[in-house]
DNA sequence: GACGATTATGAACGATGTTCACTCGAGACG
DNA sequence: CGTCTCGAGTGAACATCGTTCATAATCGTC
């Protein structure tokens, strides 16, 4: 059977992603050996290389599974929005963000966290993903500025995101300017709440 | 003399730092090598823990440099836009903060880069400098907002730097969403513009 | 100039990511 | 059923790190 190694390195390669997760949760991504995770998968330090082309690969799979799920969260509270004001409804997206974050801080560090080398070229699922999160922003965006062009509109798109990964970021942040959880919200709602 | 030796000290640890800054400047903070270090200042690997703790302490120390520059930067603008309009004034500050970040990408970068451990708590200098970033922002804000009471506006104070700082960060990050300098300028103005 | 104390030195240590010469077992073939 | 082959799996070895510490060099003092 031809197919047999190849199941067989699949079931490896989903049995060290799913370590690999559970390692950076515990313990953030700095905490992520390799021969940890060889031990933990029972398999020998080599192994993982015939699987991934080095460790930063391995972090990009578990991002990837990351991204799924902070989308379906921000999805979530956008549907879960529908009647509200285009601000408000930004403002619950943008909460939603927030509590992925907090929740989940290793894993979203993560996202950011990984060095991406000249070589390594952005995975397709990364900006297709950013993509899925830019378009739930500019809904409710050009709710609010009817008449804006489609260009400005995406800018604007963008420097929202921006805006609230950056407080969320040092929010969470405790050296910079860290903050209780509900005052991170105040602040999300202050900058969101006067765009209008 | 009991000066000497702590003379010789202080010179070599201004080397240290001179050449650490050089260093980051060229090929930013992870190709910053403790033995390449002590090479180019002609000394022993171990002379810099004479000096220094660690190389997250010569890294603090070219960071309170960089910190420095920066607010001198920001304060300068700031200054020079004494009869503006409280918004544009904001948004002047916030391209003064641009302009230091992408015309010395990686010491800034290292401002946020290195690794604070738990032990390691942050240095004065580093809250105060942040501080007086605050009071800078702050200022233009209580006249927009003459009624927000002191909570708010330090609140909101820190909600406007972290979006700008957010949207400086992932403008500049080619991998998230990177973008030409003047459109990360028209994103800035996008927002502080209609903060009222 | 000799001696004790203080300082500088760099080989050694412990991690860590990555590689590669070898091993070994499964399947093909006689 | 025995043998043989070939490729995948292995883990010891390698290259680099930051950091330490026994030892050597230097300095201050009598």
């Amino acid at each position: 059977m031809a197919g047999k190694v190849e199941a067989r390195r699949a079931a490896l390669r989903e049995k060290l992603i799913e370590l690999a997760e559970a390692q950076i949760v515990a313990g953030g991504l700095s905490s992520l050996k390799a021969r940890q995770l060889a031990q933990d998968a029972g398999c020998a330090l080599g192994a993982i290389y015939t699987v991934f082309d080095d460790m930063t690969a391995l972090v990009l799979a578990v991002n990837g599974r990351t991204f799924q799920a902070l989308g379906q969260a921000v999805r979530a509270s956008f549907e879960g929005a529908e009647g509200l004001a285009p601000n408000d409804r930004l403002i619950v997206m943008s909460n939603a963000y927030l509590s992925f974050a907090a929740e989940h801080t290793h894993l979203w560090r993560a996202l950011f966290d990984v060095e991406m080398s000249t070589d390594h070229n952005v995975p397709d699922w990364y900006m297709s993903a950013l993509g899925g999160l830019f378009a739930l922003i500019s809904q409710p965006l050009s709710q609010i500025f009817p008449e804006m062009e489609a260009e400005e509109l995406s800018l604007m798109t963008r420097a929202l995101f921006s805006s609230v990964h950056g407080i969320v970021l040092l929010g969470l942040e405790n050296r910079i300017s860290g903050v209780p959880r509900d005052q991170i919200e105040v602040m999300i709602a202050q900058v969101l709440s006067h765009i209008r």
